[in-house]
DNA sequence: ATGAAAGCGCTAACAA
DNA sequence: TTGTTAGCGCTTTCAT
């Protein structure tokens, strides 16, 4: 079967219309699945398509159609951090096979903080039908201002103040705190003290004042805080904090399980044993809470379906569905060890 | 400074030409930066684009340049393995950081099992200019192939036996082994067992054979070998055979840091003690190296410049470069407490 | 249901 | 150096 397809020169719409015998605007509408064609041109254009190896030029496509099939996922400038936090990698995942299901391409867009201009160049260049935001920082806001002009949906409720306008998928943060801190006073708790995330972040912000507010209703004491940047040494840093500063705490709750992560090692080499002495609840039920010395009890939200989620709202409204502003997907708490 | 752009509607080279009072021809060259413009040709035209906010149209320059700035990352279906392992997520990490200051964009390709052709006809369809490979698995054979119609660079040596054509970026995975070898004998081990890696992937490959050609060399008996598949559960796994064979050892070559990590689990929970009872070394200097108890000895492999390496040779040889086939990156043993 | 024809926005000879 | 003129390969009215 080789030797009908000339290398080098890829065939074209036209060429599978006169193999077929039929005009270029026909074979486009059975490459396209329009229902106004017969059985009998399917057939044609479909023998012609094999025989030729015909792919469809996707830039003529583009340009004729005004729709690209393909949307930016955009993730920040600090891609070590990025890939190395399995739930932005999980994000990612999830995102990018939902999307392999679909006639949509991702394109992996970094955050130049060299050339800021450069992506929201690219986004509104109409390279894209609309864009996946996997936030770190705060300046999200041009992102927000970027979904008056096309779909967009950010992972992680952004933060910056005309943010009532995006549309995000995430889980209810406060809600993930409170199931924490539940959890250790059901174990008997009386201080709870945090590691908090940055404060930069609504996942940092939420989960913060959601442990202030079940301890409170919980009416046990909150303990000590400090804030650490979600990564394994931020959390060690934070946690000689704690410890350093002298207030007693019985119960910790850790924003994420990598500053989890952290914080039990320092709990270890400082003497303090985990769960007798104090119980540690972290959040994400990933290789660092699984892997964690004692393994540790843990807040699960769902990364990879959050990602798939992301894809499926975005493609809905590049498509012109109307989909729900805001998309909580759900938590659980997995008991290990720590608590 | 706005009310000049309407929205909606994205500016053309024809608006721009306009304003400038100059042809598109010459917008077109100034915009691509050619050399026989006049000076106040640019101004003209850089004065209305800016007035204007034109951005140029992507698919309408691929469709008449037939270039279309744009290549590929194909990573293997199975993504949540993928993502979850520092050496992949920092080449990615890499290639995306050096393409990030070029005008290449990266379109990130999952591998479909369901519509393997998928990603060929993508591929072959004119979509990008050339396309990075991170391979998993040891059917890269139809990769190898694409070599031969476009530009094509791997991250690790192919393995199918068409492989001596492709272009690659890895390291020398027999010296990797070697390295580790060479300092558990400098270290007194006599007896030197491995976790070796998938034997379906060069790396696990190489650095089998590495440890066996080093303790040949060096005079020391080759222990037992274990399989794993480079995760920490199955050097878990890999270990308990290795301990349940009964064959004595008191040197051990791990091919992964995650397979070390979860060998030393293994090896704690059975009480033998590391370095004093078996000397261990792992490969890549990662988080599980550093976070291994105790610290893992490791060869370390620069994983993000081998990524951007990767995207640096693809893009000169789009451009019609000519790069040696085969690029080996520098290693190093990194020194902990494990060895 | 099908075809003819007119672009989509840009680049690239070729002339001038 | 600049402009003119053809397309790049496809979709999409508008007729038929």
């Amino acid at each position: 079967m080789s030797g009908t397809v000339r290398a080098g020169a890829a065939p074209t719409l036209e060429q599978v219309a006169a193999v077929a015998g039929l005009s270029r605007a026909t074979v486009s509408r059975v490459i396209n699945g329009s229902p106004k064609v017969t059985a009998e041109a399917v057939t044609a254009v479909n023998a012609a398509v094999e025989q030729l190896g015909y792919v469809p030029n996707r830039a003529a496509r583009v340009l004729a159609s005004r729709r690209t099939q393909s949307i930016a996922l955009v993730i920040p400038e600090d891609t070590a951090r990025f890939f190395a936090d399995p739930y932005f990698a999980s994000a990612v995942q999830g995102a990018a096979t939902h999307l392999a299901g679909t006639e949509y391409t991702l394109t992996l867009l970094i955050t130049s903080e060299l050339d800021p201009a450069k992506t929201r160049r690219y986004l509104r260049g109409g390279n894209v039908d609309g864009a996946l935001i996997l936030s770190h920082h705060s300046d999200d806001r041009s992102y927000v201002q970027l979904g008056d002009e096309m779909p967009v949906v950010f992972g992680g409720r952004p933060v910056s103040d005309d943010a009532a306008r995006a549309h995000y998928v995430d889980v209810d943060n406060e809600a993930v705190a409170r199931l924490a801190v539940e959890h250790l006073r059901a174990r008997g708790r009386r201080r709870i003290a945090t590691i908090a995330g940055p404060q930069t972040m609504a996942a940092g912000v939420d989960r913060r004042s959601g442990w202030e507010r079940a301890t409170a209703e919980a009416g046990v004491e909150p303990g000590p805080v400090a804030t650490g940047d979600f990564t394994p040494e931020g959390g060690a840093e934070a946690m000689r904090a704690l410890l350093d500063g002298g207030e007693p705490f019985d119960g910790l709750f850790a924003a994420s399980s990598q500053m989890a992560h952290g914080a039990l090692g320092v709990l270890r080499e400082r003497g303090v044993r985990v769960p007798e002495h104090v119980g540690v609840v972290g959040v994400d039920d990933d290789y660092f809470a699984r892997n964690a010395t004692p393994p540790l009890t843990t807040v699960r939200q769902p990364t990879a379906e959050l990602g798939a989620r992301m894809a499926q709202l975005l493609i809905a409204r590049i498509e012109g569905v109307e989909v729900p502003r805001v998309t909580l997907m759900p938590i659980e708490l997995v008991e290990r060890d720590s608590a």
